[in-house]
RNA sequence: GGCCCCAUCGUCUAGUCUGGCCUAGGACACCAGGUUUUCAUCCUGGCAACAGGGGUUCAAAUCCCCUUGGGGUCACCA
């Protein structure tokens, strides 16, 4: 299994919608492996099913890609030597291959409707019985094909599969899986309107390209037979094999809609860190050692190994994954994280339009930094710290309806308005209020923290005045809601 | 249903190939304490797994077989 050629690996994804969540993991584990041991990492777009390619869709792939930091030698926008990397731009490449099948005869013209075939199928489903497409015009000779097509007659080739075959993949994650080529149907190679196939184009791709190691999702793994035909068929050498388990959701199925989002572009946008999301991925299905689940990717690289990708699916864990968030956003540095957050600023409206991650955001994305898990979370969360305090928040409200609050935070306004600015030490402060009015800490701190900030948790209270200012703070000490009736 | 893959705490996993160091390690989550004016962070502790049954062996989470369970796939999609 172990071949001399040069490391060249692909992710090669379809056009039809936006980068998922396990196509990103595939590209990132390809990625890694091309990395890790000098090899080159290629992106081939596969967009042979016409109806459903979109350029929307190949650009948000590009840009999730590069979001991830997944740069490729080879493809769109950094042209190789075996270009060109849109398979919808090789068509004419495939036409010897096809060529020669027809006349070898391992590719056969079928003139079996898509009608009939779905009738088939439906019969079996009826029966409840296994079905397997055996066509009619796999006895045909080729002049009597040739003679029907010359006709008209509509048709797609099929590959003709010989019977009693044993074909075996040699899979660096799986081991040996072995297939009876009596599993495995004339599949269509060309479709009627002269566009070849994925199973078909997929293994002449990757052979004229050189690709040494095909590393793709599990749910590949049934149809590497056929491509494996395509390779015998031509006597061409087959890459080496490494099938990625799956990710699942929740329920445990393939990642779905259903339980939560898959595309990479909803994380993106939602404001998750991008090394952290990377980060993460890698822990769905492979593990540097028994002790290490945060780290860079020259860790990463340095561990890198398709021995260390586990066999079994992985469900994707929406806690850890935060958690993971979390502690990258507390290892940034302030001025990077407040670069991050800027934007989300300016969209709130917290900042100005041109406002710039500056000392003075920064000292207050310093005082949140513990307390946010992604980039999007901060503007909510210190949007208090701008302009005027939008509003109080239930608990906030209730505790400053608590007997005796308003007079302590009354007391307190005084006694700061009597203090140099910024107070030396704001605890001593609050420390002769409680003890003027004889009550404990908390009964001074609870209030004067929801008047100032309108909810019950934050940044240490010194801090906070001093993000608001002398003005601001004795203006929330003084106008806060008094307690409702209801309350 | 056929074929294929898989099976360690609730979750991600280490250990499995190359049996003994495993009284099964780490992390997330959860619970309990501690630090802290609050929240968060941080620290300490706790809960919690080798799917079941047969073999092989002095010895099995590790090797073999069966069962069970889960997943994937069965298109003129990729």
């Amino acid at each position: 299994m172990a071949s001399d050629r040069p490391v060249r690996v692909r992710f090669a994804p379809s056009p039809t919608g936006m980068l998922h969540i396990g196509g990103a993991r595939t590209a990132l584990f390809n990625w890694a492996f091309a990395r890790s041991c000098g090899g080159k990492f290629l992106l081939r777009i596969e967009d042979t099913d016409t109806a459903r390619n979109s350029q929307e869709s190949l650009q948000s792939i590009l840009d999730s890609m590069r979001w991830l930091g997944l740069d490729w030698d080879e493809g769109p926008d950094a042209d190789g030597d075996f270009g060109p990397y849109f398979q919808s731009q090789r068509v004419e490449s495939y036409q010897a291959a096809i060529k020669r099948g027809l006349e070898e005869g391992w590719l056969y013209r079928c003139f079996a409707t898509p009608e009939q075939l779905e009738a088939q199928r439906e019969a079996a489903r009826q029966a409840k019985t296994n079905w397997r497409f055996d066509s009619q015009s796999r006895g045909l000779s080729a002049e009597e094909a040739a003679a029907k097509h010359a006709a008209g007659k509509a048709n797609v080739l099929r590959f003709r599969v010989q019977a009693d075959e044993d074909i075996i993949i040699r899979d660096h994650i799986r081991g040996d899986v072995s297939f009876s080529s009596n599993e495995v149907e004339d599949w269509v190679a060309v479709r009627g309107n002269g566009m070849p196939t994925y199973n078909f184009v997929c293994a002449l791709d990757d052979s004229a390209m050189e690709i040494s190691h095909v590393i793709r999702g599990e749910e590949h793994l049934v149809n590497t037979p056929k491509q494996v035909l395509v390779y015998r068929a031509l006597g061409l050498p087959e890459p080496e094999y490494a099938h990625v388990p799956l990710i699942l959701g929740k329920d445990g199925k393939k990642l779905s809609k259903r339980t939560g989002d898959t595309a990479l572009g909803d994380y993106i946008s939602a404001g998750y860190p991008a090394d952290a999301l990377f980060n993460f991925l890698c822990l769905l299905g492979f593990s540097i050692d028994d002790k290490t689940d945060v780290f860079t990717r020259e860790q990463l690289l340095e561990a890198f190994s398709l021995k260390r990708i586990s066999k079994a699916g992985a469900i994707f864990d929406t806690d850890k994954l935060a958690w993971i968030c979390g502690d990258y956003i507390r290892r940034m540095s302030v001025q990077e994280l407040t670069a991050a957050v800027l934007p989300y600023c300016i969209e709130a409206g917290l900042v100005g339009e041109h406002a710039s991650a500056g000392e003075e955001l920064q000292q207050v994305v310093a005082a949140f930094q513990e307390r946010f898990t992604l980039y999007s979370d901060f503007a909510p969360q210190a949007a208090g710290m701008f302009g005027e305090l939008p509003d109080w928040d239930k608990k906030a409200r209730k505790a400053l309806a608590a007997d005796g609050a308003a007079r302590a935070v009354a007391t307190l306004a005084g006694a700061l308005e009597d203090c140099t600015w910024p107070p030396e030490d704001f605890m001593s402060v609050v420390k002769g209020v409680a003890g003027e009015l004889e009550v404990g800490l908390g009964k001074v701190m609870k209030p004067v923290r929801a008047a100032l900030t309108g909810t019950l948790g934050g940044p240490e209270l010194d801090v906070v005045i001093r993000m608001l200012g002398r003005e601001r703070s004795l203006k929330r000490l003084r106008e806060f809601p008094a307690p409702t009736a209801s309350e």
